[in-house]
DNA sequence: CGACGGTTGGACGC
DNA sequence: GCGTCCAACCGTCG
């Protein structure tokens, strides 16, 4: 079967025939990420010689339960856009398996026990997964192999959620992670299905049989989990599901002189599809019709990015990375010329892959202790400025109204990533960049666990970047791309009147034309949290000393260290101070 | 040890 | 819209 297929309507068939195989057993494919139908190995061989196939998702109720505490609608650890694009995809795939004869079921509790209880049930001989390399699953799959491997019950767990298998980049290194792009690239090479065709399509799937005492419920509605009193506009746009990813795939790649072309662009961290009504369908139409050529300016570099669905869907697995990474090649091989990494497409693909190998082979990765690979600098820990940041107040429209998309859409640019994430740490607030991470983890619908740490020590200049005298300006780096401040009349409607020449700055606006706007600063819309002139350069001089003490210490720093630090920084800066005090006495 | 390049900074001049 | 300077970081490679 060849790749050609790819541009047309019908998809590959590599159909599975595993039905009716009489002398076989029972399996369990386990969904977790993975949440799609084509190029699943597991399903595929869970599938082949089973007499009967059980497809399970486990729900968590740590994951999903309403939390009251959060500080957005939501559980402790996923925002309600974020568990809404999951039940979204759990819709579509239960779905998909109906066509198939067989269904999801869903099942509730701590995932390695309610899985364990089903192979005990179920007389289950093989156990079908996604391998996973993030801790959380490292741990979980631990349990359960465990338990598999002393009942007898055979464990089939492939590697098909990224491009390559980051052990194997390991091992070619020695032991240790690329930490550039460029060298991960020499690493990795072509991956090795590269030209061989992946299974896409199955024609049926064996039956669920008996599911015993075990509770099984169908996908639960937000409503159903205890998610009552939320705002509608805070909502996002985007639909979760492999049906969806797969239709837009196909739109986006028909266009191979957008493929083709694809660079690094000039992307528009202002762009918005600007919605007609706050009405979900209207606005949601607005959005799809959206010129992707425009819009779709994609970058996977934080988290995946996208302005797209297609591409944000690559997090849950509704769309294979690697069929992903099959259509771009075949649109390359039918036209002259085609752009190459890092800024291609398969650029972007391969950024993926480089932060899910590092974060494989780093433990600790997803904080700054006891990380190798992440500088040792004295955030400080300053509850209010995080706050401010979070609830987008921090007088700063740029990045406020960034705050805002973030909460209601679960998606922004990744420029736009960039400045709030930079202004969080090293370049204003100089607030822990785990405490920015916990916010988007969250919030985002795209969110990944590899890509949010490792793009978080990326902005902060704890890791993979380290040019700390770059930082975003939160006033000129959007005047930039929009002057007129459109996005942040959008997001940030108490603005709207605000005249262009002030969007930016809405402190200097003087006050007359701050009551013309019907927007008086420090009461309508708040003054900064900080100053962005004596902040920044704050931050480069703390930067300074931090990089220095971790070259003096060869990355060796203690908390006893750190702490020293800080209190050197405070001495250094009230000696500034009270010397400029001396110098305008005299 | 030194040179080189790094997916996307800002300000300024032209 | 492009080049230059700013100041000067790091990992990689020879």
């Amino acid at each position: 079967m060849r790749f050609s297929h790819t541009l047309s309507k019908t998809p590959f068939l590599a159909p599975i025939m595993a039905s009716g195989s009489v002398s076989g057993s029972a399996s369990l494919v386990w969904f977790r990420k993975g949440l799609r139908i084509h190029d699943n190995p597991a399903l595929e061989y869970a599938s082949k010689g089973s007499k009967s196939v059980y497809p399970v998702f486990v729900i968590d109720p740590h994951y999903m339960e309403p939390d009251p505490n959060a500080f957005s609608p939501g559980s402790a650890l996923a925002g309600l856009n974020r568990i809404r694009f999951l039940l979204e995809s759990l819709v579509d795939l239960d779905l998909s398996l109906k066509k198939l004869g067989s269904r999801l079921l869903i099942l509730k509790g701590e995932p390695s026990e309610v899985v364990i209880r089903c192979l005990k049930e179920w007389d289950i001989k093989k156990l079908c997964f996604e391998y996973d390399t993030e801790p959380y699953y490292q741990a979980l799959d631990k349990k359960v192999k465990d338990y598999a491997s002393t009942a007898g019950i055979e464990v089939f767990s492939p590697v098909s959620h990224t491009l390559f298998n980051p052990v194997d980049i390991i091992q070619k290194n020695g032991g240790r992670p690329a930490l550039s792009y460029q060298s991960f690239l020499k690493l990795a090479g072509q991956p090795s299905w590269a030209s061989s065709p992946l299974s896409i399509s199955i024609s049926s799937l064996p039956p669920i049989a008996d599911v015993g005492s075990c509770e099984i419920t169908e996908v639960p509605t937000v409503e159903e989990l205890g998610y009552r009193d939320y705002e509608q506009d805070e909502l996002t746009p985007f639909r979760g599901g492999e049906s969806e990813a797969l239709k837009r795939l196909r739109e986006s790649i028909s266009n191979k002189e957008w493929v083709a072309n694809f660079e690094k662009p000039k992307g528009d961290p202002s762009a918005y599809a600007k919605p007609a009504t706050t009405v979900l369908s209207p606005y949601l139409k607005t959005y799809t019709n959206v010129d992707l050529s425009h819009h779709c300016i994609c970058i996977l570099c934080f988290v995946t990015l996208p302005f797209s669905p297609f591409l944000i869907s690559l997090q849950f697995g509704c769309l294979s990375s690697r069929y992903f990474y099959q259509c771009l090649i075949n649109v390359y091989k039918n036209v002259k010329k085609h752009t190459s990494p890092p800024v291609s497409l398969v650029g972007q693909l391969l950024w993926r892959d480089f932060f899910y190998t590092v974060a494989f082979a780093t433990p600790n990765f997803d904080r700054m202790k006891g990380n190798r690979i992440c500088k040792q600098i004295p955030w400080n820990n300053d509850d209010e400025l995080l706050a401010a940041w979070r609830e987008a107040r921090t007088g700063y429209p740029w990045i406020d109204a960034i705050m805002v998309q973030l909460r209601k859409w679960g998606w922004m640019h990744h420029l736009a990533r960039h400045c709030v994430a930079c202004f969080l740490t090293r370049g204003d607030l100089f607030v822990h960049w785990e405490k920015g991470r916990d916010v988007f983890e969250r919030l985002l619908i795209d969110s990944d666990w590899a890509l949010n740490n490792g793009n978080w020590m990326w902005l902060s200049c704890s890791s993979f970047f380290y040019q700390y005298n770059r930082i975003y300006s939160p006033v000129s780096f959007g005047k930039k791309y929009d002057p007129n401040g459109n996005y942040i009349r959008h997001f940030l409607p108490v603005l709207k009147d605000m005249p262009k020449q002030y969007i930016y700055e809405p402190w200097t606006a003087p006050l007359s034309v701050q009551t013309q706007a019907k927007c008086i600063i420090g009461r309508d819309y708040p003054k900064p949290v900080v100053s962005h002139d004596s902040a920044s350069k704050e931050c480069k001089r703390k930067l300074g000393e931090a990089y220095a003490l971790n070259q003096k210490l060869n990355g060796q720093v203690s908390e006893d260290d750190l702490k020293d630090l800080r209190r050197k920084l405070e001495e250094d800066k009230e000696q500034e101070s009270g010397s400029r005090r001396q110098k305008q006495k005299l």
